[in-house]
DNA sequence: AGCCTGTACTTTGGATCCAATAATAGCTAA
DNA sequence: TTAGCTATTATTGGATCCAAAGTACAGGCT
């Protein structure tokens, strides 16, 4: 079978947190393995590098289960990003933004104006809005050039978030996801703004705080009553 | 052969940090494997998580290389597990200190206290101090409750930090790791004093402050002018 | 003499085999 | 009828086998 152990793993990743099993739910090598058409031995490889990644946990002294997210631990994720990207932020801010990746972000920020300059949001949208916030975040990230904090950041990301799920249909929703939208661009302006201003702790603060928009509905602005549910845990 | 997977992780771990293998060097599955008494299945095993753990990293399309670490990243390591922990910290704080941790953490300040009060420092007090000091950060992690902030820590403390392997012999070097524990110990106290009063901002100053005592000999005060080169990286 | 190519060897990745162990079901005895 | 023990089964972990890919060395060609 043509499939590297990457492969193997991405595929297992997405099988685990698309519902083909269920968090808490017992997962078998050999069934995994029949799943993807492979043999067990690159399947238990897998099993370790998600272990790791903390989508899998070791069952009673055999096997693994599908770990189980509570609420508490989406914020939990969120507030870890924060604390990463901000770490990230604050020292791109301290060391100086190279014109290159200035370039990249202004890049972002005025695609990001286009999309949502409209004044309202079609569904593609939100796709087209999601690569270019990836990009964004990426790009700091990366040019902080830590592999330490970028690999921190990227396990970190493998695990599920909230927001990686929520699909909106109705006008409704779709307004309310544009406010949030247009949020989160407004904040990659400000962040912008700190970085190549050099402020450090502001680039820091305002990363940190921008985290919360992976929330559903939480932000700086409480969009959503259930917001409040959300951000003071369990 | 009475091994399990775990055990092999940990002694690979170990075998690596304790210059087994050269950063930079290619390690390969039967060296190790012959090594270790166990066949290549576990230490293929093994070489996956401990790639995630960021000890190992790909190959160019094949194997495995040993990870070499920088000044810059083990900076990076520390400012992480500072904004890490300051975030665990900041939670403790405003979620309230349970009696239990609270006593836990009074009773490694006491033991700190009774180790440092003679005012100097012998060889085997580096020891104790080094478990009193776990002690009192897995406490504080622990009581966040959450896994997911836990997991984060505990991946990043699996990369080498340059305390690690730091071993003093003369006096003059023992005086001055007395130096540095001893505003390691006023540190911890500060950051309990925080947590007790539940000032959530300033336990997280303090927690990621305290992060930089990782370091060699870098901290709130330069014990050492080398400290400066550390601090501002590559 | 230098470079290119082919072949042999090294090493990893995948599949299968075997052993050990936990779970489960069935049976017996109280 | 239930509890405990035993045997069977299912599943994981370790070892070995095989294939594929990379690397190194050598020989030939330009």
């Amino acid at each position: 079978m043509s499939s590297d152990d990457k492969s193997v793993v991405t595929r297992l990743r997405k099988l685990i947190s698309e519902g083909g099993y269920q968090p808490g739910e017992r997962i078998g090598e050999v069934r995994v393995a029949e799943q993807l058409g492979v043999s067990r031995t690159p399947v238990r490889l897998a099993f370790r590098t998600l272990e790791q990644e903390g989508l899998l946990q070791r069952a009673n002294k055999r096997g693994f289960v599908v770990r189980e997210f509570s609420q508490e631990d989406v914020l939990c994720a969120v507030e870890v990003r924060g604390a990463l990207e901000g770490l990230a932020a604050r020292r791109l801010a301290e060391r100086g933004l190279p014109p290159v990746v200035r370039e990249q972000l202004e890049g972002c920020i005025a695609r990001g104006a286009d999309l949502l300059g409209k004044g309202y949001l079609e569904e593609a949208d939100i796709a087209r809005w999601s690569t270019l916030n990836e990009t964004f975040h990426r790009a700091i990230v990366e040019a902080t050039g830590s592999r330490v904090i970028g690999d921190a950041i990227q396990r970190n990301n493998h695990l599920p978030f909230a927001s990686a799920d929520s699909i909106v249909i109705d006008s409704a929703a779709l307004n309310r996801e544009y406010q949030k939208l247009y949020l989160a661009h407004q904040q990659h302006q400000l962040v912008f703004q700190a970085l190549q201003r050099g402020e450090g702790a502001r680039a820091e603060m305002l990363m940190r705080e921008h985290a919360y928009i992976g929330l559903r509905y939480g932000a700086l602005f409480d969009l959503d009553p259930e917001a409040d549910v959300a951000r003071d845990g369990g």
